[in-house]
RNA sequence: GUCCCCAUCGUCUAGAGGCCUAGGACAUUACCCUUUCACGGUAAGUACGCGGGUUCGAAUCCCGCUGGGGACGCCA
């Protein structure tokens, strides 16, 4: 059985490459029929919040990424931890490092300098640490005991074959002097006890996997199918970062994208299935079958978002949307009631590429709209006044005011008295929005409403 | 600096030796539609980083170079 999961760590915001690892993750347990989980990270103590978990359930389920069993939290298993460093201790597998940060800092510098890689000296190791006398006071961390010689060896699911020596590897601190454990240990901990058989993570851990499984390798334990999934970057080529904008799946939602728009870009950014561009949660997981997918970093296109969100708005049902909406319109200052918030929604939807827009755009709507007497000074002239006194005597009778009867009303005036089309339209726009831009006429007068249709072009 | 990874239009990508005078999408430009602005439709330009091999044949395989990214924490 394929179990796969997420593990963020509850430090601010969900991030979009967590985003999509965790989409990647969660459409290949789906697709394979398994389990997907949610782990919470929350071993660092002094950046880990409550509101940061609240975030991740909340960016997870707006996404619609469903887990299949309660999430499971690291703090929550500390005993768990310290039992298997326990069991590493005993077998010699893992040792009591008395060095200071300080002292580290000191020894990298001098490597780097070097022209060598920074890692820890194996100054503790037990073969090292003989006749040494721990320093007073000191609490010392563990850390695990790295084979010396070896190449460490896995096919990765996007990569392929990759290989590290074990020169390459230190032996890294898998407790804490306070008994909490650290990243690369916990993990693997739980990756084991949680029966993982496929870990999906960024690029960026690809260093993490050699010493992880060796970790695996020293628990006795069965070490899982790895994926790294290549970087998402920003415009600038760099990793993508809050100093790009917009990280968090959560601005995405405040920005008026829905999720389905966001879910299906992420999807496709490092994924591919021939030339689909767009594509249902269904089809995702029909076709994530794990190939396919990218190698090389992919740079985060916003516009390509947008066009995808615009693709989404217009197909939307208006009840759904006109629902999403509410809150931007508020957002914006305005009030309109649910009937004509989705006649709106059903004018505007297709015109608009994200929620803002569409608020901003209903903003002519609202009762308050009113336009300046002196932008309808400037468009009411000798010409037009008296086909809009025509009009609004022909609106004025019709019997019912669909958008089809006022257009022949419009049409029936155009006619008659040989004004042009747009001298109509373009005075009509201005008396009732104050723009001079609008959806078609007949549809925006449709939607203000007999009343202040004939209220408003009363002042011609 | 050391190690790891990557390399097709500006961007996301298709392409698993001949189907490629390299396809799709976003973006860009032009035209059409039109009551304005959008939507939509049609079209155009734009790419296999460079150099060596292997092969009858290479975007596809190998090597080198160059370029880019990542990692080097008692962060995850």
């Amino acid at each position: 059985m394929v179990r796969t999961r997420i593990a963020p760590s509850p430090t601010g915001m969900l991030h979009l490459g967590t985003a999509r690892t965790a989409l990647f993750s969660w459409a290949y347990a789906r697709h394979c029929g398994g389990n997907f989980i949610l782990r919470i990270e929350d071993t660092d103590l002094d950046r880990s919040t409550e509101a940061a978990v609240q975030v991740i359930y909340d960016s997870c389920a707006w996404l619609g990424l469903n887990y299949d069993e309660k999430p499971v939290r690291q703090t929550e298993r500390l005993a768990r931890y310290r039992e298997v460093v326990e069991q590493l201790l005993k077998a010699g597998k893992a040792y009591h490092c008395y060095a200071s940060r300080e002292e580290l800092d000191v020894m990298r510098a001098a490597q780097m300098e070097r022209g060598e890689k920074a890692r820890y000296d194996g100054r503790w190791r037990p073969e090292n640490a003989a006749g040494k006398t721990p320093p007073e006071g000191v609490a010392p961390i563990i850390r695990f005991r790295n084979p010396d010689h070896g190449d460490v060896t896995w096919d990765d699911m996007v990569k392929g074959l990759i290989t590290i020596n074990n020169r390459e590897l230190d032996d890294l601190v898998i407790m804490r002097a306070d008994g909490v454990p650290t990243y690369n240990f916990a993990v693997v901990v739980d990756d084991v006890d949680m029966a993982m058989t496929h870990v999906m993570r960024g690029d960026d851990h690809v260093n993490n996997t050699p010493r992880q499984i060796n970790l695996y390798q020293a628990m006795g334990a069965k070490v899982p199918r790895f994926g790294h999934l290549s970087m998402i970057l920003g415009p600038d080529g760099k990793k993508l970062s809050k100093r790009h904008g917009a990280v968090s799946v959560m601005q995405y939602q405040h920005d008026g994208f829905l999720p389905e728009a966001l879910f299906n870009y992420l999807a496709r950014l490092g994924w591919s299935h021939g030339d689909d561009e767009k594509f249902s949660r269904d089809q995702l997981i029909a076709w994530f079958d794990g190939a396919h997918i990218s190698n090389s970093p992919a740079m985060f296109d916003p516009k390509k978002l947008l066009w995808l969100n615009g693709e989404y708005l217009k197909e939307a049902e208006n009840a759904y949307l006109a629902r999403l909406l509410k809150p931007f319109i508020e957002r914006e200052g305005g009030v309109l009631n649910d009937l004509d918030l989705i006649a709106v929604v059903a004018l505007l939807k297709d015109r608009s590429q994200t929620l803002v827009e569409l608020a901003k755009a209903a903003k002519v709507f609202y009762p308050a709209a009113a336009p300046t007497s002196a932008l309808v000074a400037d468009h009411i002239t000798e010409e037009n006044r008296v086909p809009l006194q025509q009009l609004r005597a022909k609106l004025e009778a019709l019997t019912d005011w669909q958008r089809e009867s006022i257009a022949a009303a419009i049409k029936a005036v155009v006619s008659e008295t040989g004004v042009k089309m747009p001298k109509l339209a373009i005075p009509l726009r201005v008396i009732l929005t104050g723009q001079t831009q609008t959806p078609s006429i007949d549809a925006v007068l449709e939607i203000f409403g007999r009343e202040r249709v004939l209220a408003a072009l009363k002042l011609v």
